[in-house]
DNA sequence: CGCGTAGCTTACCATCAGTAGGTTACTTGC
DNA sequence: GCAAGTAACCTACTGATGGTAAGCTACGCG
């Protein structure tokens, strides 16, 4: 089997492994047994099981990404981009059920790097939302933006566990409890006084 | 040294531990070298390397609850209370420094105990702020509490984070900033139509 | 055919969570 | 004072697991 493939398929099942068992409690042999292949050969791609987890967080985050970017791209007004985001945001954790909760909480314990690529993932999250906003200030505040982001960021995540426990509540609903929250606070950020004319 | 005192002590020589190296890559033989005690005293009175993180968090998430239920209790209006709340809370993480960080992100990777450890602690918060808040509802609008508080509740954390790396950003200011972002969404919930002289 | 290399293996090492069993020293009861 | 019990503590070990060394097989290419 080429490499290319081996690689997402040992990804594939190592995310689910991490999800059932935890990192911690994960094992390598156990993931290598899974995918039909010996130990070495997840060293030989990924380095190290931390270099496995890593590569599992880059791959989501990257989709999430392209994902949420691009429906916020494809809203007009400020306040329809942030609610497109959030929506095909709890759409995404949504699909990817506990195996994405579980890497984002599970990352962070490893080490640097894993940390690192989490965090490097919320960056762009908030980056795309404080750019996004900023666009539509008056005034360069987006020093403000960006703690207003990592506040957004930050809620998003935990209310997105909250759903996983709830499960009757719908992405929209989840997105529109967010947006009822934090728009009009928001609105003061991007635009000083509330003007409706312009989102 | 009797064990009430050796338990108090290995507990903050682990706090300190898991935040410089992580809980991963802390190991129990430092731990105990550190304390000036052999390992299986650690095993002795903590029964594992996750009952001592465990302990750590219980400790922890105590003390910030005690901390923050009385800034509530002492301020006398919806709004004083949740500022109140925040202040006490970025004031308590920046005193724990990135030990408390470190515990709130680690412990979710390890198993089952510690992560329900955390999980109640954030529980506590967030009924916390929602049963305080459903104090001044008019209707029983509490199950819309319940998500909104898990939303305030994470992107505190998520703030808290981000303040780390921004030492110049006082508690005051942190929470200025959270109640700049949600109270007014926060209100609509509390009270639908906004009238001033209930809060 | 000979050579390089990609994909893969067995067999090993080092570290670290967790344990068995013993020692010291202080308290308690007579 | 002294035996018994126990709390605090130790040395020395096991088992599991992250990580590695060295080699094997098969294919492409001159």
């Amino acid at each position: 089997m080429p490499r290319a493939d081996r690689e997402r398929q040992m990804m594939s099942v190592a995310e689910q492994v991490f999800a059932e068992r935890g990192y911690v409690a994960a094992s390598m042999d156990e993931i290598a047994d899974r995918v039909g292949v010996s130990k070495p050969m997840l060293y030989e791609y990924f380095g190290s099981k931390e270099g496995l987890l890593v590569a599992c967080i880059r791959q989501a985050r990257a989709e999430l990404l392209r994902v949420t970017s691009n429906a916020a791209l494809a809203a007009t007004s400020p306040e329809d981009k942030l609610r497109a985001g959030l929506i095909s945001y709890f759409d995404f954790i949504r699909a990817h059920g506990q195996a994405w909760a579980l890497l984002r909480t599970e990352a962070a314990v490893v080490g640097p790097s894993a940390a690192g690529e989490i965090e490097a993932g919320r960056q762009q999250q908030t980056d795309l939302i404080s750019s996004t906003m900023a666009l539509y200030a008056p005034t360069p505040s987006t020093l403000d933006m960006a703690p207003a982001a990592e506040v957004i960021v930050g809620g998003c995540e935990r209310l997105a566990l909250w759903c996983d426990q709830h499960p009757e509540t719908t992405p929209e609903q989840a997105a529109e409890l967010v947006m009822r929250l934090i728009w009009f606070g928001m609105r003061t950020l991007v635009d000083d006084q509330p003007s409706p004319g312009r989102g």
